[in-house]
DNA sequence: TATAGAGGTTCCCATCATGGGAAGGTCAAG
DNA sequence: CTTGACCTTCCCATGATGGGAACCTCTATA
């Protein structure tokens, strides 16, 4: 299998392949007599691997260290464990703090005639000035 | 002022303003004689501008079009609510996805007996096995 | 068999927003 | 006058990805 057919077979670019080659998460694979990377089905298993926790949002350095726990038939379940809910705790608050933003964003929005006036709270908040909220 | 005060009156740092102003969004300040910036009050107020609709989620660049707008007297709040709009609806299509992510890995670290044990839901997932749920 | 075109190889550059740090100039307090 | 804090410019790095050039290789078809 080249690097083309591994591509569609995980979704990984041939690009980030040989990226996330150059940087060690995988290994490089043998190659043909004319230098073409050759993949055999463990690896393309070990690039879905990659593929789907990179999809989860773990980093390539997340990823890593979740590869090397995997090809460790000795692990804890407890390391994997603790990198996944210190994730989650992540992801969360990234959340929150989207959901603050829209939360003011709207607020803004909705004060906002979007009309052809050139009165805006929208560009008043953001120059600093308080909103007068119109009583609930 | 110069630009460290700045840099404190805004929350910018001095290497943020530099770049904001190297990259034209924001208009070069005077200079002493010495060569040092000096920030009048408007340039600070612009600054905290910024500041904001970054803080908000803007790009730069759609900072640059939110400035342009604040800056012209004769803008309709109709185009700055649009672009707030289309920003809203940006970071609610990713908070989606991320809560997509937490509820997966949500669920696969509650399979998980994070013990001493190296059998892993976590890592199954990643490798692509199914995940057996246990019948609620 | 010659050729076209699809796909492989390496290497360099760009992105976006930010920080680090070097080398050197300036200012204020002691 | 020295010290230390601050300013200046310039270059480099980050993380993950894509773009593209220059060149090589394979395969199908005229």
């Amino acid at each position: 299998m080249n690097i083309g057919e591994a591509s569609s077979a995980t979704g990984v670019s041939a690009k980030m392949i040989r990226y996330y080659e150059s940087i060690g998460l995988i290994r490089a694979p043998l190659r043909t007599e004319s230098n073409y990377r050759v993949y055999s089905s463990d690896e393309v298993h070990t690039l879905r691997f990659v593929k789907r926790a990179r999809t989860l949002g773990f980093s390539v350095e997340e990823t890593a260290t979740l590869l090397g726990l995997w090809q460790d038939k000795e692990r804890a379940s407890a390391e994997v464990k603790s990198i996944a809910t210190g994730h989650i705790g992540a992801l969360e608050t990234k959340i929150v703090e989207l959901q603050s933003m829209v939360k003011t964003l709207k607020h803004l929005a909705n004060c906002c005639g979007g009309d052809e006036r050139p009165n805006c709270p929208i560009l008043d908040d953001l120059a600093g000035e308080t909103i007068k909220t119109k009583g609930h």
